[in-house]
DNA sequence: CTCCAATTGGGTACGTCGTACGCTTTTCAC
DNA sequence: GTGAAAAGCGTACGACGTACCCAATTGGAG
């Protein structure tokens, strides 16, 4: 294998010419690098361990893959191959990007892992084509493709820091758990009196009337709602939208 | 060191009474944590690197720390107290979350290993008073809570998202370099014809005309519009949206 | 004051990690 | 058939986090 030198893991070509018939794949590497992965955590899909677990030596795997981070690269690419995204995007908008961020959630509550790694864009095949089924989108007439950059990074962001807050939230033991054992030290911030939004968090809270989906949901439509009214024709704009808040806005220009 | 048990740093209590006097602090060995991963990246400080920059031995940290994952913590803790925020919100709730959404991407950019890190809810101190200003800017009259937290949400997973693809952005060499070094790669994407708003993207690129500054400051308006167009009294709406884009509604019910 | 329990500094050591190197075995091109 | 290329993989090196230990230091109780 090429060692160093490459851009990225998707220049270096799977195997040459001459030479015995390779045992394995990049592909049966990298799932089963996935599968130890979301059982046991990242830092359990060692190259040894994952070796092990395909009959072999560590060192075999070099054969295969330069170095452990583009076998993660692999790895990124690998889960989001899982995509159920159509072909192409059906010409709805709203219910295009409402699939992406689904999408996106679903993966990574499925590999625990993958916001440890997400990050740098490696431009992979699966990547490429999920984002292309989001960008593709917004492709509406009167959007430069910066706009559309800036409204599918909306949807990235809070799809991503929602699935992130919810890994939070649910690590180790149940939500009742935690709190519980927290509390002592949520008192005490409490007790500061310094921290008045906090403690509305706290008495307020949302937990109990809404399931993790639900304010999945719930958020992503009121993003939703800020792209679309901001779209040159206001399409896919809800009607509760237009009914409620519209009519506040023309209500007071009409005052004025 | 209490080791095991607590449930996060914070409530481990700094150090007891007697016997003789610490050398060291906790905050002091957090600042050399940062200062060496600022300079050489996260994996460089390790324990024994930190604590041969204190001029002492590698267990003598863990008199201090239970372990590196709790000196992680801290270390996110200390660099988000390099917040310039007010000590409470102004009351322009727009004004407000744009210091914040700023105040994110800086810290971010200033610690380039804080995406890795990022995640977990920690409720340090620091957090603490940046979420704090955050959702108090919000505290609005007609806005609920889990709307407060749906909208900060929107704009910490913008600024989040957006940093980051700067980092990956800029990871190595200059921008024209690495395009010029990746080049084939997107070519033989390109070939394929099957990514037309990839295509768009390399062809109509923003770089050119845009600085990140630039480019995260419109994204920016462009989120705090979409948050301005759902409250309940659309304060802080921006006059070109009112004016450009309101006026293709009221055209459309009837208004001139 | 003396004395002891608590606490600190830090050396040594263990089990892990990624991976460089080099050997043997297998395969294909000629 | 023969040689070069590639695969499989054992060994070894220099990191890592940290458990364990012990000597040195200190403050409070008597």
């Amino acid at each position: 294998m090429a060692g160093t030198g490459h851009t990225s893991i998707w220049t270096v070509p799977e195997r040459p010419a001459r030479g015995p018939r390779p045992a394995y794949s990049r592909a049966q590497i990298t799932a089963t690098a996935v599968a130890i992965a979301d059982a046991e955590g990242l830092e359990a899909a060692s190259m040894r361990r994952i070796a092990a677990e395909l009959g072999t030596g560590a060192m075999s795997l070099y054969r295969y893959v330069p170095s452990r981070g583009d076998l993660l690269a692999l790895m990124v690419d690998h889960v989001l191959g899982e995509a159920e995204l159509p072909e192409r995007p059906s010409g709805d908008w709203r219910a295009d990007l409402r699939l992406y961020a689904h999408h996106t959630r679903a993966v990574a509550a499925r590999h625990r892992w993958l916001w440890n790694l997400n990050p740098r864009p490696e431009f992979g095949p699966n990547q490429l084509r999920v984002a292309e089924f989001a960008f593709g989108a917004l492709d509406i007439d009167g959007l430069t493709i910066d706009d559309i950059f800036v409204y599918v990074g909306m949807v990235t962001g809070y799809a991503q820091n929602a699935v992130r807050d919810e890994i939070g939230a649910s690590e180790g033991e149940s939500a009742e758990e935690r709190m519980r054992r927290s509390a002592p030290y949520v008192r005490s911030v409490l007790a500061t009196g310094r921290y008045p939004m906090f403690e509305r968090i706290i008495r307020e809270a949302r937990q109990p009337h809404m399931t993790p989906d639900e304010r999945f949901a719930y958020g992503l439509e009121r993003v939703l709602d800020g792209i679309a009214a901001q779209l040159p024709d206001r399409s896919g704009l809800t009607e509760a939208f237009l009914a409620g808040r519209d009519a506040a806005l023309l209500g007071e220009q009409g005052r004025d």
